[in-house]
DNA sequence: CCATGCTGAGCGGACGTTCGTTTGTTCGTC
DNA sequence: GACGAACAAACGAACGTCCGCTCAGCATGG
């Protein structure tokens, strides 16, 4: 059954069926053919739409990277006070994470089946978005708003908390995504050596909206 | 070449170099062929050793939760306050985790590439370990010690930053392993909201070591 | 002398990929 | 409205390769 116009809904499926098994059960412990089954079509077809499996992870994978830092930059837009933006940044690294958390963790846990030219474009984004934060960090510590113990380290423990968050939530949880959110802002920003009364203010920001 | 007493020598070699190869590579993606060829035999002769691939893995991951829980025993044997047992359970964690980095780090990504049995005996162990953890916790904020604004997430924080660690440490980086310890352990316990008196006291001790 | 452990050939099967064929749709022409 | 060329897309069989695994045969140390 050829679908002149339903090409595009074929390689959409295509992808979303990807998606789903390289999460469940791994880029290489997937076949094509299982993605080809999950969207009722034989395995040769699939090249209409792609020129090899590792397409497949190349558009996962630069997709969410790029939705990340575009993520990034809209929540930080029109923002100015360092810490407000630094709430933002977190803000929208865990919601990011739990939100597209199937993505996420394949951008995660798959890097090493990239080929290295893609893995090099996706370490570089990757580094990007880190570098904001890093700066943020720096910024809020210039300023005298925060107490850092090292930046490199708050970085890396403020990913952590959204890749670790990534491999546990699921919307039915008994904690709600804005509350993931908000508690763990008040964690990292307490890591960061913001004071409390700061700390109490964005807590009571965040109280009102909820 | 039969190898009498070198049986156990080759057993050895073979968990470490599946061990490294499934580190780099992932299970999935790591031939037996390979396994063999690092260490210089045939892979029919690796079925002398195991009964299937399976074995490599279940082998590697059963003996790195062990370890785990054996270290978290000895960190915390002997230590009453809880404070104390906090940060000693910290230090143990991130110190784990950098020093067994490839170990760890098969442990977290290739929990799905296990079979059911083994899986659960796995997240078992983990529950278990993570369940000390979460003790400490609870018992810091009974007794006025901690702030703690949410105990599962800020256990996950702690689980997460050592699961980080085991990503990117490296013993030839710029921090050394005690320093990358001592720093984290500070992040931890205001997150936890240990208090700044209690956190300087710490740092003071452990600057004394160093 | 025999248990231990390695060799080396080989099994069946699954893999990613290719390709000629078939099918349904679009569109210009009359 | 009917025709037919052009095309997009799916089919389905086949390809060579690699996989995990088995096993008979042989070497050697205790």
């Amino acid at each position: 059954m050829p679908r002149p116009t339903g090409g595009v809904r074929t390689a959409d499926a295509m992808h979303e069926a990807a998606a789903e098994l390289f999460y469940l059960h791994g880029y290489e412990a997937t076949s094509l053919r299982q993605v080809a089954a999950r969207i009722d079509i034989q395995v040769g077809s699939l090249y209409n739409h792609i020129n090899g499996k590792d397409d497949l992870l190349r558009n996962i994978m630069l997709g969410v990277m790029n939705d990340l830092l575009a993520a990034q930059r809209t929540a930080l837009r029109g923002r100015t006070d360092v810490v407000d933006r630094l709430r933002a940044a977190i803000d929208c690294h865990i919601r990011f994470h739990a939100g597209k958390a199937r993505e996420v963790f394949i951008g995660n846990s798959e890097l090493r089946s990239l080929g290295d030219k893609d893995r090099r474009t996706v370490v570089a984004k990757r580094d990007q978005y880190e570098k904001v934060l890093r700066v943020l960090v720096e910024e809020a510590a210039a300023q005298g708003r925060a107490d850092v113990v090292d930046t490199r380290l708050s970085v890396y423990a403020i990913v952590a908390i959204g890749t670790h968050v990534s491999t546990w939530y699921r919307p039915q949880g008994e904690l709600s995504i804005d509350q993931i959110v908000a508690k763990n802002i008040v964690l990292c920003l307490r890591q960061l050596g913001v004071s409390a009364d700061e700390i109490e203010a964005i807590e009571a920001a965040s109280a009102v909206g909820a």
